[in-house]
DNA sequence: AGAAATTTGTCCGTATGTATC
DNA sequence: AGATACATACGGACAAATTTC
């Protein structure tokens, strides 16, 4: 068979199926994923096509893969029962010191207050940015 | 052919040069890096290894790809030509390595490394905000 | 408007290196 | 030491989006 890939992409239609299989518990949290050559065999695709699968897996954090041994599924347990789907945020707000490239770009003296507002983002509950944003604290008046 | 990778795979070390070029801004922002054939040639490697390099400074945001068009440097076109007195921002990526916060909040090892991007905002020349955002780095694929 | 060339995207098959058991 | 499994790398083929003529 040629390389037809109509619609979607064939490794992100294997994705998908293991990420179902692994959401529905078919393959239970901690376990091993089937070997890349059993999932070869299984899908009838090749090698690099199983791992381009399994890559998209694993930078959702969904899976991880350790070298000589296999790839794991949800390694992350914060198993609380909670379906959480889209990107959760918190936000923190606090004072800080200006360090000396702090206090250069903002041009104050290095030890000046600033205002730091942190947002830490989580998919599925794992931390998957962290975005720290300073400002000059405001003079009041 | 063979295929050694003594120490670092390949497909890092032409990332690594790609990064410099591009941050010392032997290629300029907004320009396109050379074509993946171009790359073939210079770098004397396969198509997919020089793929597997861009992909590493796609997922830093250093570069993006269009299909059909080729690659871009710095995707942070903020300078148009209008003169606008409105907000400017410089944005600059490079990596750090986690302190104890970040290793905790990223569930990481102390060390390990992230990529930091941050922006600087400027109205009228006088820094108004200072952000950056911290996200894991890909681990390999 | 249309065909050809260019460039990235997907997929295959294979070979070899490296880590773990 | 041997077997198993993932990591890296090569080369070829065709598909799809864009640009060029």
């Amino acid at each position: 068979m040629p390389t037809p890939h109509y619609g979607q992409p064939r490794y992100r239609v294997i994705a998908d199926e293991l990420r179902r299989r692994i959401t529905n518990a078919v393959i239970p949290p901690g376990s091993l994923l089937p070997t890349e050559s059993a999932l070869t065999a299984e899908f009838r695709a090749s090698r690099g096509t199983i791992r381009q699968a399994i890559a998209l897996l694993r930078d959702e954090r969904l899976v991880a893969t350790e070298h000589g041994r296999g790839t794991y599924a949800n390694p992350d347990h914060s198993h609380k029962d909670s379906p959480e789907e889209g990107p959760q945020v918190e936000r923190r707000q606090r004072q800080v010191l200006a360090d000396p490239e702090l206090a250069a770009l903002f041009a104050v003296e290095v030890g000046t207050t600033l205002v730091e507002q942190q947002d830490v983002t989580r998919i599925n509950g794992a931390v998957r940015a962290v975005a720290r944003v300073y400002r000059l604290q405001r003079a009041s008046q």
